[in-house]
DNA sequence: GATCGTGCATTGTGATCGCAATTGAGAGCG
DNA sequence: CGCTCTCAATTGCGATCACAATGCACGATC
């Protein structure tokens, strides 16, 4: 038998789509405030109008684009020192409480697993691939996340990374890449071996706190 | 000739079709777990399948409909134990925080008019209209809402409601109308007239857990 | 009478077409 | 030389059509 696509992620059209729009977006290819256009884009990927549509209307509800009202054009939502307040805010209260129900449930595998991907983490750092970095970074967040068997809360952890995307890029062009090099992965993980929720809480919300501060400062700097 | 539509709120179609399917889960009137197609929403707003795939899609990403990935059939999500305490818990972290922010900005204007909403509120518990209280609660506590300045947190506020509002219908089914009469929106509304951030938060979490404990009841009585 | 297979109806998806509105630039006038 | 007006191109939106896949039900067979 054939087999089908190797994406067993995602097989319909518009969903390829989604993923490459927001790919373009966590990296920062879409600069923020610059319009793009449904035909555009559908020209860029080899597709029709439609499935751009469809992708495109996901990510506005995810507030990844915003939509002018009056034009109904489409743009990267701005940078403003309020938005970036907001998800920061949102973030403390989403990802520690995350961080310690996965804490409860935590195994060896799983410990297996992060380490791995913070040893990919630390790579990328070293070498100053900013995209390798905040995919590993991402990754690592998440694969802890998504052990806390919350499917509701790690939704909204997921829409917000989406929306701070384009703020990171902006970090990064600001600092470059050893500005984020401290990061609390290793006493995350130590509290993963722990099994301390507490510990778990603590050390997510000092990564998130310290990675949203250095974020605040260079948005406030780019003035 | 062509008559324009009087909807003023939304001249887009699929605008109108999101608002309407919205305004149908916010008041519960799709049933948890039944399957919905697109041809007959369609069918019964008599508009085209087109415009019914954006605002399904929509609320697809924003969690209020849920896409079997295997039939890619619509279905309002279930209810689960552990969906309403995540719910519970995201409400319970963001909608206090709207209100303390609001209250640092309230005015006679907006007290004016929520009073006149909460008046609405009471009516309908008064007379049993189980619709018109849903939606007159939603407009109080989102007329207060908005008043925070704080779009980030606000659209996720509206991405909660949205998705409990089959929960609240499965409330009403259970225990009746008179199960929600008391709620906290006069104390609300005296922290607002004081200016009280603090207190508009304690009124609003209390609203919340008075809310939600029964619900929490409701779903469990349901099994 | 029960079970399995086949056919039809329905569903979601994507492409193409037409329409109205807005944008952008170039021509014409002051 | 600058301003404005107009026209063409582009954009988003909605409808309709076509197609593959799934669900459903009726009927045939054991």
């Amino acid at each position: 038998m054939a087999e089908r696509k190797p994406l067993a992620d995602s097989q319909a059209v518009h969903d390829q789509v989604y993923e490459a729009i927001r790919e373009r977006l966590i990296t920062g290819r879409i600069a923020p405030g610059v319009g793009v256009s449904l035909r555009s884009l559908a020209a860029e990927l080899g597709v029709s109008p439609m499935p751009v549509r469809d992708a495109v209307r996901r990510l506005a509800a995810e507030r990844a684009l915003a939509v002018n009202p009056a034009n109904k054009r489409l743009s990267v939502p701005s940078l403003t020192a309020g938005r970036l307040e907001q998800l920061s805010q949102a973030r403390l209260w989403i990802e520690p409480e995350l961080a310690a129900r996965a804490a409860s449930d935590a195994d060896a595998g799983l410990l297996r697993r992060l380490k791995a991907i913070d040893a990919q983490v630390d790579e990328a750092l070293r070498l100053g691939d900013v995209d390798s970095y905040m995919g590993a970074n991402h990754a690592f967040h998440f694969a802890l996340y998504e052990r806390a068997g919350a499917e509701v809360l790690l939704a909204m952890a997921g829409g917000l990374w989406l929306q701070i995307g384009p703020f990171m890029r902006v970090v990064f062009g600001r600092v470059g890449a050893d500005g984020l090099a401290a990061d609390r992965h290793a006493e995350a993980l130590d509290a993963l071996k722990a099994r301390d929720p507490e510990a778990a809480r603590r050390a997510i919300a000092a990564d998130i706190t310290e990675g949203m501060d250095k974020m605040r400062a260079a948005v406030e700097a780019g003035r």
